[in-house]
Formats: C-alpha cells, sequence, structure tokens
DNA sequence: GATGAATGAGGCTTCATTCAT
DNA sequence: AATGAATGAAGCCTCATTCAT
C-alpha cells in the first residue's frame, strides 16, 4: 500500500508539473512551483526524479504515450474505412488530445525548435511526442496516395500541411480562446485539406 | 526610437541580439553573449536600451518593420493583379523573409504563446510580428472571398490554416535543413491551399 | 552502548559504515550509502544510533578499543622485556592494526584537525583513537628514559616524531600502494627512531 | 587602474578563503562566508574563479608557488654549504612557512587522501603542494646520502620519515598551541633526523 | 559614451532526519 | 524493530542590472 501512496505522489508531481509547465514555459516553471502545486516539497520531486530534466522527460513520455496510444488505436479500429472516415476520426482524435491537454502542448509547441537552444540540458527531447504524431501523419496520407484519395504531386509536403493546420488549430484557440471544442473543428479541418479553400465545386 | 536604429552600435547590437536569441532562444540568450558577439560591453547594451526586454522588442519591432514594409509593398505592387497572383506573391513574400531570418523566426514562433507564460516580462510581445502578418493575411483572403476565388464556408478559419501552413513551411526547414529557399515552395503552398490534397482534377 | 555492539546489526551497520567513511570521507560518507552497505534502511540506522554523529563516535569508539586492547596486551605482556624489543613490539601491533583499518585510519588522519573545524557537528572526536595512542607512546618512551636508551635532550618531541613517523607509514602506503605489510616496516621504524639517518655507526 | 583593483580583489578573496578553509576545513567552507570575509558578494567570486574548486585549486596553487619557491632559493643559496647546514635552513624553510600558513596547511594535511573521497570534484588537488615538498626532500637526502652523512640502509623511507616529522611538528602545535615558533624547532629536528632518540653519544 | 567588475535575488539540488505504516 | 517516502534547511551557481572610472 506504500507502493499505491508512491504511485499517488509520483502522479501528482506530474499533474503538476503539466501545469507550471503549461503556465510558465519551459524555462519558466519552478521546482519549487511545481512541489506546492503538487503538494509535497521540494526534496520529494528528487525522490521521484533524477532531476528538473528528467521530470520533464517523463512528464512529456507520459503524456505522449496517452496520446500515442489513442491514435494507434483509432487507425487499427478504423482500418476497414474509408479513407475519409479514417483520416477524420484521427484528426479528430489529435484535436481531443489538443483540448485535454491545451496548456502543456503549448509549450510543446514553443519547444518544437528547442534543439536550437542550448537550453538547460540535452536529456530532454519535448518535441519528440510531435515527431511521433507526425510519424503516424506520414504513415495515414501515404494510404491516402495508395487508394487514389490524395494526389501524388506535392505529396511531400502534405504532411507538414497538416501538421501546420492541427498546430493552428490549437494556436488559434490558444491566443483567442473561444470555448469551442477543438474537436469540433475535426470536419473543417477535414475539408480543407481535402479541397482547399477555393471556390470550385467543394459540394461536388 | 527611429533615429536611434541610424547609429552603428544599435545595429551592431540588434544583429548580435538576433543571433544570439536565434542561437539560445527566448530565455536562453545572455547579455554577456550579446555584447561578446556586437563587440561592445555590457554596459553599452543598457547604454541604448533600458533593459533585455527593451533590447528584444526593439529587435522585434526592427524585423518586424522590415517584413511588413516589404508585404504592404507587395500588396499595393499588386492591387491590380488577380488575386491568384497577388496571393501567390504575397505567400513569396513572406518566405523570403524566413528565407533570410529563420534563426530568429524559429524563435518567434516559440514565442507565439508566450503570454501563456509568466516569462521574465511582460513588456515585449514578440509574437506582435506574427499577428501583423495575421493581419494582412485576413485582409488577403477577404479580397479572395469578395472576388469569388474563395468558397465563404469556413472562411474563418482559412487565415490561421495558412499561417499554419506557413509557419510549417519554415518549421519542417529547421528540422530537418534541405538547403532549397523556402520561397521555392510558394506556388506548392499557393496550390494546396486553393484546392488541398485532394485527388480530384485540380487542373480542372 | 557495549552490549548493544552484540547485535549483529549493529555490527553490520559499523563495518559498513568503516567502509563508507573510509572512501569517502568524513564529511563525504552518506547515510543512505551506509544504510545500502549494511543491508538496511535508512531508518534502521536510527534506531540503532541517536544520528550521524554517534554512529561514527560508536565506530571510532569500537575500532579504537580494539586497538587499545591490543596495544595494552603487548605492553603488558613485554614489560619484563628489554625496552628494544617491547617498543618494536609495540610500534609492530601499531603497524599490525592500521593494515587491517588503511581505510578506516586515512580518514582518522584526514579529521586529525577536525576541531580546527565547524563541522557537522562536535560531539564526535574520532581523533580520540589518535590520542589513546600517543598516550601509551608516551608512557613507553618515559620508560626508555628512565631505562637510559633515549637520551633526555629534546625528549619532549619525540612522541609527536614517533607518531609522525607511524603515520607517515600509513600515509606512504595509502599515497603509493606497495603491497608490502605496514607491520613489516617495524624494524626499520625502530631503527631509525633510536639512530636516526646519520651514518655513524649505527652497527656500532 | 582597474586593473590594479580587479587584482586587490582577487588577493582579497584568496585570502577570505585561506581563512575560510583553514577553519572550517576543505568540505565545510562556504562560498557566502568567503565572500563575506572578503568584503564582496558572491557573485563577485565567481567573476574570479570558474566555482568552487577551482577556486581552491588556485589558492593552494599560489600558496604553493610561495613555499616552493621560498625552498628552491633556500637550496640554491646553500649550495655550497656542508650538507647539515643546508638541511638545516630547509628545515627550517619548511617550518617557517608552517608558522605564516597554519590554518590552511591543517586543511591541507586533512586532504592529503582526497583522492580516497568521492568529495566535491576531482578538479582540485590540494595535497600536491605536499608532493612537490616531498620531492625536495627526496632531493636533498640523496645529496645527504652522496656526500655520506645518511646512511644508505633503509633510506628509501627517510623521505617519509621527514615529511612526517615535519608534519607532526605542525600537527602537535596545532593540537596544542604552545606560541613558540615552529622555526625555532628546526634544530631538534634536523638533530633528531640524524641521529634519532637513542642515548649513544650524540654529542660525539 | 564606453567599460566591466560588483551585485544579489533567485533557481536547482543534496542529504540528514522524521514518522506513519 | 524495520521500512523508505517525505521533509526542508542549506549550499552552489547564474545572470540581468548598476555605477564608478
Amino acid at each position: 500500500m506504500r507502493e499505491r501512496l508512491k504511485g499517488e505522489t509520483q502522479r501528482a508531481i506530474l499533474q503538476a508539473a503539466e501545469e507550471a509547465f503549461g503556465e510558465s514555459g519551459l524555462t519558466g516553471a519552478r521546482m519549487d512551483d511545481i512541489a506546492a502545486r503538487a503538494g509535497v516539497s521540494v526534496g520529494t520531486l528528487y525522490n521521484h526524479f533524477e532531476d528538473r530534466d528528467a521530470l520533464l522527460a517523463e512528464l512529456v513520455a507520459s503524456r505522449r504515450e496517452d496520446l500515442l496510444t489513442r491514435l494507434d488505436s483509432v487507425l487499427t479500429a478504423s482500418d476497414k474505412e474509408p479513407f475519409g472516415a479514417q483520416f477524420e476520426q484521427f484528426v479528430r482524435a489529435v484535436l481531443e488530445h489538443f483540448d485535454s491537454h491545451k496548456a502543456f502542448l503549448a509549450i510543446l509547441l514553443e519547444s518544437e525548435h528547442a534543439h536550437v537552444q542550448a537550453s538547460r540540458s540535452q536529456k530532454s527531447r519535448p518535441d519528440a511526442a510531435l515527431l511521433e504524431i507526425r510519424r503516424r501523419v506520414e504513415e495515414l496520407l501515404v494510404r491516402g496516395r495508395i487508394v487514389g484519395v490524395l494526389r501524388p504531386e506535392g505529396a511531400d509536403l502534405f504532411p507538414s500541411f497538416l501538421m501546420g493546420m492541427l498546430k493552428a488549430t490549437l494556436s488559434t484557440e490558444l491566443s483567442a480562446p473561444t470555448g469551442v471544442s477543438l474537436a469540433s473543428r475535426a470536419p473543417a479541418v477535414v475539408l480543407f485539406f481535402l479541397h482547399g479553400a477555393g471556390a470550385h465545386g467543394v459540394e461536388a
């Protein structure tokens, strides 16, 4: 039962860290603050994690795990469906995850080019989560091309564009919160991705 | 603020700051480092700028100025051209600016959600540059809708999507440099924006 | 304090502490490390000893006990022998003890001037062991003077010199281990102590 | 003249460090304390020295320099004198240095086996000073053997014994201060080293 | 103006000790 | 009596900012 307590503490710390990093940024979050939010003392943080970087790395890994598990199950479950349906479900799954982890994802976006920085350490690669999403996006789009729903010309840029659109969806909400769930925008994202913004027979 | 920029030292400091912020990030760049790069002492930095934030703000303002001047002249010059041509020139202008200021723009992207953070100060709003781009994007897209090239349904999301695509274009290059100029991707961006990735008679 | 040592756990802890203090130094040894070496938890350390200092004090007391018992029995047993023989046996006994407890004695030497420091506490006086040795040395040398083997001039410095030579013997071995037992150097120490390094008819 | 000030500060810091390390020991001395004694702030310590270890290393190097310069000039100056005279002057020079740097030397002795510890770092080897003294001792004693003043039997242990005696002289004074200068004990050290404690015609 | 040494608040981390299980 | 997670005071180090020269 001490085990359970330990697990609880660890979870509380990760939760607190998610809030703190989300609010204060990758470099701005302070260990003291995380400890206070988790209702423990600083020392306890270090009983569970090697150092600040290890804590951040673990946090990112844990949240990434959640998302990837989700995405993979969506991809698997909809594997027999037509591409359009699978695609929309995938987009929706990503946006739903964004809905639940807005603040934290903001810092992931912030850190996307962290390798450019000589930040506090090299250990953590928070942007790995985005890379994993991108990998799924690439696989999915390959399938779309194979089944003939996506055109082959310029297809190498499609993953980036879709990632950009997804990030922009989150980004816009973060800058100007509307309260509307991001997931509800999935159809609009899909529609735009497939047909663009041109006024040429979308309805066809 | 305008005439100050006349000074050679000023310019050198801003140039040094652009490099330092680009390499070390918004919170990582150090005044010592900037001074060293500019070939002056720290004290001199403070003779020219109130504090770190003012220096950053001035830097952003200066670079933004360049971009906006450029964008506005493109928009004005192509005002009589068909929407498609004007749109492509606009996109190209943005990407060309990205080409010349990659490192610095990386930190702009990084800071896009800085207001979420309780960063070192509130004074500087580095993301204002992106907001200004976005404003032009919005105006441009309104024109596209008016002339009937863009569809009205879902049009409120188009500016975000375009911004996302532009950022993704930069972002991809930063993560995996190809050496190809971003500007050369302008047509692909335009094509995707207008028609999407779908295989439904783009040429039609 | 005496019967406590009966406990197996006690003994294990003291043994672990001897290793830890020997390896990491008086201030460097950590309670966690001692516990781990002893195969118990930190809590257990505190069930057996008031605090870190008490543990160290007990350790030193225990080891000192061993040495002094040995020295006293040597002194008693050789009380009827000529001074030279007794002296050599004494020196040999000290060096044999050094042989079995090198690492720990290194930290005793380290701590010899601990009273100069405002170290972690005042409670423990680890150097008391050395003081006890010195007391025996003094007694022994007084006898040597009485029986006429040692000269009276400058005799007040002899105890220090002998202590210094004994420590130097250990010290040299610690810095540059030869594998030769310290005890085997006893005759050389005695010879030097009695006759010095001069080339003036030692054998005479 | 700013140069001069900088030099002054550095000297003041080293002086303060000597006191602090002398009083509180190698691991006990605190950067705050050193700063306070030097009349500067912590930050200033770090403007002059990389970190705590570098400060300590510099301190030791500086003091070692003083001593070695002294010893070498004594050795050179007395090179033509008979061995006995040169030897006594050497011993006196060492003891005089001990007189002026008691507290600091105490910590050097303390640290002599620091390599046994996994102390705060590996950078500083404070005991190098003692090694340098020992090297001079060895050279000097070789000369003594060559000129026939020292016997060859057991000569390999003589340097250690002499070092031990010198340290013991300091050590005794530290434990039980008499106020008498260590240098005044030089003749007694020399006499003992050459003739030992035996009552066999020292006067011869 | 330029200089750069000094400042000191603020952040990270360690580790002896406690105490509920 | 043993356990080991939690505690938090204390120490090291960083870096934006100041100011005497």
